[in-house]
DNA sequence: TTACAATAGTTTACAAATGTAACTATTAAA
DNA sequence: TTTAATAGTTACATTTGTAAACTATTGTAA
């Protein structure tokens, strides 16, 4: 209709060019803050205040080394703090600051205004049904060898267990 | 069911999150070729080779300063070749060489093995609804406001078109 | 016909993202 | 009590994203 040709696309592709869409969407929606990006991050955060770096990283498929960075940046930006578990020494707990909690509010505004208009057009069954879907396609590809990029815990990273010789 | 707890995401973030799952499967079956990425530049020269640069962009969400990185790799890979149209010398054709023909025969055979390993637990009907909502979702980002990343030819760069004077 | 605009693509420069390996510190396990 | 695993960091190379300015070519309207 909208496509002089309907080009059948991979999954995953399509996907991908969906997040793009998105992103570019949402960019424009929050111009207004002086955060340009780690959008999602923040929105994770709303829910799971005060969870350790891996938390979010396993959740939103990001690299442990690029979390770094954009932890970084949200401190430098005065929106999260990094705290060190007395329980557990090896962890950082990350929490919103006073700032961070009201951006974040926006910034959760902001995404289900997002996704309430795009799917404004699709019935409540097949906006069940494309969730359920897109969850076991997840699932799915989480079962498949995978160059796990981001999926730290699945890696051997150090050099294989060296049998005791004695 | 195999997560502690299911969070709530945005269907952007979650779009992203498969797609970052579906390029790690895709990329570890294919890592017996040279190329290691841009398969779905290949994928599209499949059914459209001999298409210029920019037809590229506008269907994979590539932005053009980035597609001519990509294509130079690609030539340099002898995987494809660049061709000024004669009706048109502003535009570049892109066609697969022999070489390219057979690796992407290989790209094409895996992205539709992973798309039928994933979709192997889903009934037909689902599948239809989920690939209609999908194609939905991207319709209506579209109309949408946007930082427009990729979608140069929505841009106005160049200086605003000044009233003739005299 | 001739300016001017629009289109396709390139180049440059820099910022940010990604991928990999090696590293510290801390806790868990054999 | 050594060894391994986990959480996070650092460093570096490569790739990608972004913006602006640029060439070359084609379309168009006065």
């Amino acid at each position: 209709m909208h496509n002089k040709k309907e080009i059948k696309m991979p999954v995953g592709t399509k996907a991908l060019i969906l997040s793009k869409l998105y992103y570019g969407v949402l960019s424009k929606s929050l111009e207004r803050l002086d955060l340009e990006r780690y959008y999602s991050v923040l929105y994770f955060l709303n829910e799971n205040n005060g969870c350790n770096q891996q938390c979010i990283c396993n959740n939103l498929a990001i690299d442990k080394t690029a979390m770094v960075k954009v932890i970084d940046h949200l401190i430098k930006m005065d929106l999260v703090d990094r705290v060190i578990n007395p329980d557990d020494r090896r962890e950082h707990f990350i929490t919103l600051t006073k700032k961070g909690l009201k951006q974040t509010e926006e910034v959760v505004r902001s995404f289900m205004a997002i996704d309430a208009e795009i799917f404004s057009t699709i019935n409540k069954e097949d906006l069940e049904t494309f969730m359920s879907v897109l969850d076991k396609l997840s699932f799915n590809l989480k079962a498949l060898p995978s160059n796990d990029l981001f999926f730290n815990y699945k890696k051997t990273a150090r050099k294989p267990r060296k049998p005791i010789q004695k």
